[in-house]
DNA sequence: TTTATATCGAGAAAATTGTATCGATAAAAT
DNA sequence: ATTTTATCGATACAATTTTCTCGATATAAA
């Protein structure tokens, strides 16, 4: 069995995902093995933290050659649970909720979106990219004979809480909340949120200090 | 003129939207003061933390009182550059184009997406949300005319190059890029990724770990 | 009025995260 | 065959970020 450290930080978590991408465009282009220190000059990162990063997952290179990339690839996504896909539901088929449906990449990220719920009538019994749009009063038992373990919450922020509530009594373990409001869970339910205003604010504060000089 | 400081944390900075929610909601509950603890025990936060955050934007509080949540809510505003919108172009009139197409709440954070351009001749001339969807030929000219500073790219990984250098020579100064690519541009040119799957990573990997328990 | 309490603001301490150094090793160059 | 070079892996060091401590202050309670 392969022992992994206790502890991954949350910025080793993020930095995987970059290079993940960048090792499968890489292998796309019959490269082979790969050195920390050119993964580490694609994204201005320290060659060091690049090879602290793989060596979480478990990943050993040899010196001189570097990482063999296909290893890197599946290393990388055991460690991040993309090796198996888990079956989530989606819940609010808005404009966020649509755009989620239709990314086909997820399947690549072990995200398998099976269903959407909505509370609009209009919206219930529509197909949204293949998925069945169902109403909200289905989920709890759907949830729990169809094992699913993730919620996806994209709702507007007054009713996120609500149905975050919904998802927990039904079983679901993770959520992945797309609404900017904060959210209460009970202790052993997992939390994400995909705050792009987050994002959005670091981009708008270092605009404004430029266009400020 | 308020003098700010030098330096902010990448982490502050993604903080504030935080605080920033919690206060609208809160006003919007007729609250009028709020303390660095209560907004700590909102998510989990050391109340220390909060106080340095709030610190950054220029506010100050009165002891056994807290903050004026109407004068904070102004100050992280300003910092965050919320206070005046910045006119944005969005490149990729695809899924998630769409979705950011129809945000309205982008009004609040200081974004103002004011054309959508694509590739896809049958998308262009068409209207999403009541912008238009431009030939992407059409975005250098435009661009410089009507002093667009903000970019987005919504575009597959591979195209997303293009698209900023593209951007880059129109003379826009900020780029949002929701793409999963490692992006090159010249100094000086602000890039700020929106990638959701380093969220979906810090999810699965924690979802992972507690189903192999 | 006096005392108790909640909070701010500043600075110190602790924890975490990132960077540099160095020996070992494997390939390439001489 | 020997030297040089690139890289890994381990460890030590540095920077940053978070948390703790404490005095000052403003309100509420006694
Ligand atoms: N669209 C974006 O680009 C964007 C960006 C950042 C954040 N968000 C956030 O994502 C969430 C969704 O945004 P959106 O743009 O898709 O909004 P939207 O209004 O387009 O969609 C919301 C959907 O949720 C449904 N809904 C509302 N209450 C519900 C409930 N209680 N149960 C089930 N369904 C319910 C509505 O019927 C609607 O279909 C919001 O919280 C928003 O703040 C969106
Ligand atoms: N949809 C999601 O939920 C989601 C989630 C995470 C990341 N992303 C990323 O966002 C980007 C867009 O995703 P999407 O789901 O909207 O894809 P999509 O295929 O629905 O849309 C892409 C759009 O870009 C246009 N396009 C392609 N090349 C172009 C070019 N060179 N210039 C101008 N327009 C061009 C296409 O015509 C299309 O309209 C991708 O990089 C994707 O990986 C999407």
């Amino acid at each position: 069995m392969i022992s992994q450290p206790r502890v991954v930080s949350r910025s080793t978590l993020k930095r995987l995902p970059l290079y993940l991408h960048l090792l499968e465009k890489l292998m796309d282009q019959g490269v082979e093995n790969i050195s920390c220190t050119q993964i580490a000059q694609e994204f201005d990162f320290d060659p060091t933290q690049v090879r602290k990063d793989l060596e979480t997952t478990g990943a050993v290179g040899t010196a001189r050659i570097g990482f063999r990339a296909a290893t890197l690839v599946v290393k990388i996504k055991e460690f991040l649970g993309w090796d198996n896909a888990h079956d989530a539901f989606l819940v609010g088929a808005g404009n966020m909720g649509k755009a989620l449906l239709g990314y086909k990449d997820f399947e690549k990220y072990g995200l398998n979106i099976v269903a959407a719920f909505d509370k609009d009538a209009r919206k219930v019994g529509t197909r949204i990219f293949n998925r069945e749009v169902l109403p909200l009063a289905k989920l709890p038992n759907l949830a729990g004979r169809m094992h699913i373990n993730i919620g996806i919450v994209a709702v507007p922020a007054e009713y996120a809480q609500g149905v975050v509530d919904l998802m927990v009594g039904a079983g679901i373990r993770a959520i992945w909340n797309f609404a900017p409001a904060p959210l209460r869970i009970p202790e052993g339910v997992i939390l994400e949120n995909a705050r792009l205003t987050q994002s959005l604010a670091v981009l708008t504060n270092n605009l404004t200090k430029v266009l400020r000089k």
